[in-house]
RNA sequence: GCCCAGGUAGCUCAGUUGGUAGAGCAGCGGAUUGAAAAUCCGCGUGUCGCUGGUUCGAUUCCGGCCCUGGGCA
């Protein structure tokens, strides 16, 4: 273990399996700070639904890149990793240990492997996009994404529609495949995978189905209901991506009077237990060099 | 007590003119480079209520019983 209090420590594990809990109180006794890597924790009016510390936590300790964008905002892999860089610089400079901890497996590649320096795509690109593929067929987006960019269609599944939609942006922005930009010209990875501590928090799927259900419970007592008719009076996409944290569907349709209160958390309950299998799955194979516990 | 309808996968149900059965959801496994709590792919996990009978063969047809829902008393 380092002598010293700086460096990096890696905390990853499914929903609800306790993660941040053990971050604050490495942070406590190390003297670091607390900095999130979840992508829907990122949204300010999510403080509930997302499951974000409580404000004790937050004030007990630093607590960086939670609730720090609206849900109007389309964050990203890419803006969390520009948002964490110059914070991972401060924690490094002040001499405190950066506990990263969240959720989203993506996330946690693109820090220690590094992200591909595709620019950012224009709002006016993506805006004619979607409007010029809005009607069509996601077969005949593929189709049309093979004719301009074989090798990209080739890598992507004809169903898989936001895929299909990512590389026709990426295409129509730089004219080259998404193949092409991973290829070449990566970003360096934030921070070195070899010097840092990483630790996965996996409690058994019983136990991890419990604390769930419970949480989901839990939720709806602690005002997740105004959280989501706020949410909802703000008029946002329904593809904005905060709009699609698990819970914020389900508690619409319930003011909307579409399902029973019983109704809604139970599908909560279902929901994020699928989302906990896909984090599972991410941790099984993309994160097989972590350290087991 | 009588009449009617129904009992098939964890749930909701389809189906088999007699050759041991399949959808959706749930579940399980997988993919994953700027929406990743997203998006997508694969897999049926079964005493066909029980028990006799008919039959080469019954989940299917017949009898009895049990259970559930509705109706009549």
């Amino acid at each position: 273990m380092r002598q010293s209090g700086a460096g990096v420590v890696l905390i990853a594990g499914p929903t609800a399996s306790g993660k941040s809990r053990l971050a604050l109180e490495l942070a406590a006794t190390r003297g670091g700070v607390v900095i999130n890597a979840d992508s829907m924790q990122v949204y300010r009016e999510l403080r509930i639904i997302s499951a974000r510390p409580s404000a004790e936590d937050e004030a007990a300790v630093p607590h960086l890149l939670y609730g720090h964008v609206g849900a109007a905002t389309r964050y990203s892999v890419g803006t969390w990793l520009a948002d964490i860089a110059p914070v991972l610089a401060d924690a490094k400079r002040e001499g405190r240990v950066a506990i990263v901890v969240g959720g989203t497996g993506l996330y946690f590649k693109a820090l220690t492997e590094g992200l591909a320096s595709v620019p950012p795509i224009p709002a006016d690109v993506r805006l004619a996009i979607a409007r010029r593929i809005a009607e069509v067929e996601t077969g005949e987006l593929h189709a049309r994404l093979a004719g301009e960019n074989a090798e990209d269609a080739a890598a992507i599944r004809p169903t898989d529609r936001s895929r299909i939609v990512r590389a026709m942006e990426v295409f129509a922005t730089t004219g080259l495949s998404l193949a092409a930009w991973k290829r070449a010209d990566a970003q360096p990875p934030l921070v070195d995978p070899q010097t840092l501590e990483r630790l996965l928090v996996i409690p058994e799927q019983a136990e991890l189905h419990r604390r769930i259900a419970a949480r989901a419970e839990a939720m709806v007592h602690h005002g997740s209901i105004e959280e989501a008719r706020a949410l909802g009076s703000l008029g946002l996409d329904p593809a904005q991506p905060a709009m699609k944290a698990i819970g914020v569907r389900e508690l619409l349709a319930h003011l909307a009077g579409k399902l029973s209160l019983d109704e809604a958390v139970a599908a909560i309950k279902t929901e994020t237990r699928r989302y906990a299998k896909r984090q599972m799955t991410w941790i099984r194979n993309q994160m097989a060099d972590w350290p087991r516990p």
